[in-house]
DNA sequence: GATGCAATCGCCCGAAAGGGCGATACCACG
DNA sequence: CGTGGTATCGCCCTTTCGGGCGATTGCATC
């Protein structure tokens, strides 16, 4: 069944439809096997030590342990692991994190065959693979102004309808601080009030629909 | 290969992925046939004029031709048409245009193997067929909030950070009346400044990303 | 014809926001 | 050791916001 010299790959997606469809891709090229699949972030890593498989797909958003943290996680664990990841949505902002933490590659569930195959090939051979598209994308993110860590504490509370002074209370310190806060805010989100700082949080995928 | 009495199902999606991953879930059900794929809406009206399928499975989000006027333009030419409708994102709000339109169900990808097709038959035999969660979220809509078209306007100006002046001068009226809509805005939205009302916007669908 | 809703316009007022001008301290990176 | 970013705190001042209290018109629905 699986050829002596395959590329071994372990599935990670939550979603049955997409792993079956994964499969029946990576069937279709006789160097590839899958050894393993994993609904979410911990099974990825039980698969992972069990199978050492040489290539991981991974998607990026799955219930429980996300594929973020699975993908730091697994690289802490083993440091090899050559890992892919997937996306569904366009507008991810992880491509970056997720490079950063030390994926291979970054794809959308939109890649064509012929191309996941390619980059799977390429990834277990030892080099990385990410898209023209995603690549440009990477691009745009740079030139996103990036929001320090309290800015985006500040932020929350403006989206959540809190005053300054109320921002200041939850986060004990002056309203003076959380002032000089939201000016930044607006002078990095070019914005003219919180109001359009939000929309632009939400925009930039600096804020999230789904309850964080 | 296509059993007589099997059920012909016709696949719409744009990703290759999700397409092959569906119909090797349908595989496993002997009854069922997928007679044609199709990567758009344009396509799947050809298809579907062609094969007359018994069931057609689409996704919404589509290039070129969406998913829900695709629907529209199959149900207008064939009224007969017995389409489920397949989605990725968990916050569509096209939920309810989609079985306004008559869409027999609304699915998401993450179903269960057991459950798209247990819905595929169900469809077939005349039913509809809308998960329970998604049921929820139905009600949920309806309980939103529903604003007026001029709310809906000034709360577009809010987004873009525009003061109830230039609100006002946008849509030539005075500025009085920017307020007391932005104040109806407030009290329907539960809101406590523009900056949670424009979150809650995005949270409700009432505004969106991708460039209105 | 009443009832309800949307859209328009009005005033008063206190609270909040945002602009402009500062400052100190810490820490990481070069 | 300087440079830059972050986080903190400070004051003054004008504009804007949002609450509370009104109102009339028109239109559709019942």
């Amino acid at each position: 069944m699986a050829p002596p010299n395959s590329i071994r790959v372990l599935l990670v997606d939550d979603h049955s439809v997409v792993r079956m469809g994964l499969a029946a891709v990576l069937s279709l090229d006789e160097d590839l096997t899958v050894v393993a699949e994993a609904e979410d972030g911990t099974q990825a890593l039980e698969k992972y030590q069990a199978e050492r498989p040489d290539v991981v797909l991974m998607d990026v958003r799955m219930p429980g342990l996300g594929g973020l943290e699975a993908l730091r996680a697994l690289l802490a664990a083993s440091p090899g692991a050559r890992v892919l990841m997937l996306t569904t949505s366009e507008l991810d902002d992880d491509i970056q994190r997720a490079i950063d933490a030390g994926a291979r590659g970054y794809l959308q569930k939109s890649v064509s065959r012929e191309e996941l195959v390619r980059a799977i090939h390429q990834v277990h051979a030892g080099g990385s693979y990410i898209p023209e598209a995603t690549r440009r994308r990477l691009l745009q993110l740079a030139k996103r102004k990036h929001l320090s860590n309290r800015e985006g504490e500040v932020l929350d509370g403006m989206r959540r309808g809190l005053s300054n002074r109320d921002i200041a209370l939850t986060l004990s310190i002056s309203e003076h601080t959380v002032k000089a806060h939201v000016k930044a805010i607006l002078h990095k989100l070019e914005s003219a009030d919180r109001a359009e700082a939000v929309a632009r949080g939400f925009e930039q995928g600096l804020l999230r629909v789904e309850g964080r």
